[in-house]
DNA sequence: ACCCTTTATGAACGCGCGTTTATCCTCTAT
DNA sequence: ATAGAGGATAAACGCGCGTTCATAAAGGGT
């Protein structure tokens, strides 16, 4: 029932002149004259024409558009951190005239899934992806990678080999805890204590390790007691202290949690223990959640920059895309450290 | 540099047969005979081959992709809520095999943004839309409406006269006051007092018209000191308390914020002055943003199913898409009241 | 006045696919 | 044996556009 608007044919018949010429006026060639160009345009003006996109895609143009992959093993997707990260990237690849298609996919385990991931690569919907909770050296990144297609991955490690249309993005989660480790004993904290993420999860090991060479590099003793499980959600830095509680150890002077929603948890158990912090115990999050500041006490917290971090793979992956001669490229994210109320000197 | 993906020439090359009949064979003709079929599945499965999105569309079908816009006021694309219904959307789509593009704009009144809108329909890059913070009165939503797309409007109210191919889903506000408002009464309150959402926002008007309906419904003189401002953000509800003790009148002894977030403000503020909630002051929130059941004192609120409305919203746009003879749609949210901590029984 | 170079523009082809039309072949019923 | 029916499949067309190639007109120099 679509209204059918006019095609380029009918733009040419009404503005007088062969449908190449107004290909020619769409595309910018330089050898139309003024007037006829003008004349074109009026046209095209009044009847609010633009090309057909997927005639322009078979007739060998980009489609404009990336895939944003997001791989959310069960319950990232509702936070407002994903929502940050969408936004970039959408934001981000508007400026430059590109449109993002949105793949929501739970495991990279489910081959019906990536075989889903795969055809929006070959069905030619999309000029290249952005993969978020993928390791860049998985078989079907390879695979898109070896077929040519431009890919950026938000990871933990640098791939081993770089191509140019493999772009990868890497947290900087060493550097986050070392400012976080050195920040409390710098307060004079040596009973530093942490709440792990998932350690199956590569951006869970690399925090605990980069914990790890902090506290070497402070020159400061890990107590096995108050390394602490935990997997990222709010519950589980409950848990954690409830299990600390529970077992009848000391706790320590300093708690460093793998993210800001494991920190809540924890400062939520600590209360219902008659725990102040920062008065008994100081807490540090990771990430600088957008409710971090407004919690009670607002939290300390390394803030990770997603938005900049995103929008700068989202740049280089159109930029890729666009010149195909591009070099290999690794970014970074920047992290900083936040100091709110969670803390204090000892 | 695209590794040039097979064909469908070069799969009826392989098979042995004509490209008519891999045709046949994709699209289930019923004229295939099995060994036929059999025959060109196998080579289909060996090489990967997909048909190009793009021959398709230009052949006829449909692009089987809706666009999700999101009018964002200058900062709503930020949180958990806005993410649960992309979610929501995308996850839905993805089930009729539907993609999702989605596209963030800032204003309405933008009309280089508008065009950017109406560009996406008319390059034929998707079939249908959604769109959420547009009214459905909009005249670029009627220009799409006429030309026969087929959209979906998350708004505060019903137009005029329904259109097949414009599906709206209405906020329940009234409905959701009601329950606050009852619930307080029941509690014995009659002091009970509103902190606003903006007033230039359908959705911020129709829960200030539904509070007023319902203390009327109730029995209840409604106080105007009592009566708010706010904009939906949390520092709003903050100051609104602020303003309230700034201005040395009693407070009341319930209130109804227009969103959670307005209400942990407006929490936040209460603590600082020393009154405690719900012991002093029962507080209700809308919405039952993620925080709610993790602030403290865990927030009564009303709950609205977004994620919910926006699925059914979603299925009746794709069934529209694909059943041009489908009748009007309106859909309501639902919404309940969750009882935590923060109201008392007086 | 003539040849050569620009400049302007239309005609024609190809992109990959769905679909309609035409053709060939095989079987059944007379 | 033969006409007719029906099944299988190839050939051909069109979708809307970018682009190349050919052609015609216009200028520029001698």
């Amino acid at each position: 029932m679509k209204t059918t608007k006019a095609n380029s044919t009918e733009i040419a018949r009404l503005a007088g002149v062969s449908r190449s010429t107004v290909s020619r006026v769409i595309n910018n060639y330089s050898n139309v004259p003024p007037r006829t160009r003008e004349k074109v345009l009026e046209i095209i003006r009044q009847h609010n024409y633009v090309p057909n996109v997927s005639a322009q895609i078979l007739a060998g143009k980009r489609i404009r558009t990336i895939g944003l992959f997001l791989i959310s093993q069960g319950s990232v997707s509702s936070d407002a951190l994903t929502n940050m990260l969408i936004v970039s990237v959408i934001e981000n690849a508007s400026e430059y005239g590109y449109y993002v298609l949105t793949h929501i996919i739970r495991d990279t385990q489910d081959t019906e899934a990536i075989k889903g991931v795969m055809d929006i690569f070959y069905q030619h919907r999309i000029d290249g992806g952005i993969f978020i909770g993928a390791a860049s050296h998985e078989p079907f990144i390879e695979d898109l990678v070896k077929a040519g297609f431009t890919v950026g991955i938000v990871d933990q490690e640098l791939p081993e080999r770089p191509e140019s249309n493999r772009i990868v993005s890497t947290f900087n989660n060493d550097a986050g805890m070392k400012m976080a480790v050195a920040y409390l004993s710098g307060l004079g904290h040596t009973a530093i204590g942490t709440i792990n993420g998932n350690m199956n999860r590569l951006s869970g090991r690399t925090k605990y390790e980069g914990f790890l060479a902090a506290m070497r590099m402070c020159g400061l003793q890990v107590n096995p007691d108050w390394v602490l499980e935990g997997d990222f959600q709010e519950n589980s830095g409950y848990e954690a202290i409830q299990s600390l509680v529970g077992r009848g150890v000391a706790p320590p002077t300093a708690l460093i949690a793998a993210n800001d929603s494991v920190a809540f948890g924890a400062i939520r158990a600590l209360k219902e223990h008659g725990l102040r912090v920062p008065e008994d115990l100081s807490v540090i999050g990771f990430d600088d959640h957008a409710m971090s500041a407004k919690h009670h006490p607002a939290l300390t917290t390394i803030r990770v920059e997603f938005a900049d971090m995103l929008r700068r793979l989202t740049t280089c992956v159109i930029s890729a895309i666009e010149d195909e001669t591009a070099v290999a490229r690794e970014i970074a994210s920047d992290c900083s450290l936040i100091v709110r109320d969670s803390c204090r000197r000892i």
